[in-house]
DNA sequence: TCAAAAGTGTTCGCTATACACCCATGG
DNA sequence: CCATGGGTGTATAGCGAACACTTTTGA
């Protein structure tokens, strides 16, 4: 392959995108890291990212990255902030545009590909590589605004669903506490839930418990109507 | 001068901001655009923006940006989106990070410095170069998403203004109209308003009309708190 | 004198919230 | 048998929405 290079009459920066990649076990929300195995930063934490290809977009750039890390053709993936400060990376001009992505844990094979790769809750997340601190904060942030718009935590929970589960969900995503009660009330009534006839068979669904799909079709016509979701 | 050269390893794109100047002018909802001068879209109309230079960030660029068409020192600036579809500048491959600002058109001396610059209505935007209606539209959708939760409607009014006037402001950025009484009501409770005792000196200030300006104290007491702007 | 716009208060209905009891499951 | 967790209903208070009349100003 011949040695090629690229030159400019004026400086340009490089462009990556950074993929913040939530997921939900249950009861915590975690975040997918990977471990740089190159300076700097070597040995620290690091959201999985990388160049921009001249002939994608940003967002097809993300998908790239969830799909080599997580093995996932689709999901929820939306572009929340472009970093770009002079002196982020040490090496040299590198502008960030960070999206975060929404998976179902379940929906992911056993075994990662990367070993390097692994999910970290929320609360135990490290001292992170470059300015990832300032991004995963900006992303929560964005989560906790945009869940007032968009039925978001059904991304992240598996096709079936307890009320609980949603529940401990929305709970962790907005770190405060709902009235059991009142909060399974409130989600029956926007008609974003429909109720399982059946159990569905799993190794771990329990007797004498609700089980809900996300209805999207009821959600498409309530978006039409704009409504907000409050809580 | 000499001829330099910048050169890498791979392609980099061109990366620039962008700046969706937004003024309220008491009944509508303006944008500040640019005619172009030269090829592409030559004589379309476009938003203020250039390439980001190599050591400032892009909220800075954006600044510089909405000075050199405004004059304006300061203005709320927020970057919404980064734009990045490879096909979206014929010439090259060239990344944007879009801001909106907004702006006082009391602020701003009569004479704009570029002829070429202009306020148009909301309703009245014509077709844009390169791809932004696009950047407009989304523009628009953050600003009201936006709303929900910071004052930004102030940024906007003069230092002091009617009821009258905020409520057209809500109701332009919103697309929706409110109760005269309902909104003023709802306004008030909030406590972000301080009334004016006199009336404010200008030349078209209207006898018998309360006169309000934003009161920040209270609302950085209120973000504290966490709350929400119900409309 | 009349039209237009601003100030003000009340009523009603909905919804958020707080709260308790019963039942099924599993140890 | 007991502990845990899930399912369900009711009472209250606060807020949003609908609504009318009076006053002032300016044409």
């Amino acid at each position: 392959m011949e040695q090629q290079v690229f030159t400019y009459k004026y400086p340009h920066p490089s462009v990556t995108t950074d993929c913040v990649i939530f997921g939900f076990d249950g009861t915590q929300l975690q975040v997918l890291l990977i471990q740089r195995g190159i300076e700097p930063f070597k040995g620290q934490w690091a959201f999985p990212g990388g160049f921009l290809r001249m002939d994608e977009d940003a967002q097809t750039g993300a998908l790239r990255e969830l799909r080599e890390e997580t093995g996932l053709e689709t999901a929820y993936v939306k572009q929340f902030h472009t970093f770009s400060s002079p002196g982020r990376d040490p090496r040299e001009r590198v502008i960030t545009i960070a999206h975060y992505a929404l998976v179902r844990l379940t929906d992911i094979s056993a075994g990662d590909d990367a070993a390097e790769a692994r999910w970290f809750p929320l609360a135990e997340v490290p001292q992170l590589a470059f300015d990832h601190d300032l991004i995963l904060r900006t992303a929560m942030a964005e989560l906790r605004r945009q869940i007032h718009f968009e039925p978001i935590g059904f991304e992240l929970l598996p096709e079936c669903f307890t009320m609980r589960e949603l529940q401990t969900l929305y709970e962790s995503i907005l770190d405060v506490h709902f009235d059991r009660r009142n909060f399974a009330k409130k989600m029956l009534h926007l008609g974003l839930l429909t109720q399982e006839e059946c159990q569905p068979e799993g190794q771990n669904t329990k007797q004498g418990v609700n089980y809900y799909r996300f209805n999207s079709l009821n959600y498409q016509a309530l978006k039409q109507k704009g409504f907000r979701l409050e809580f």
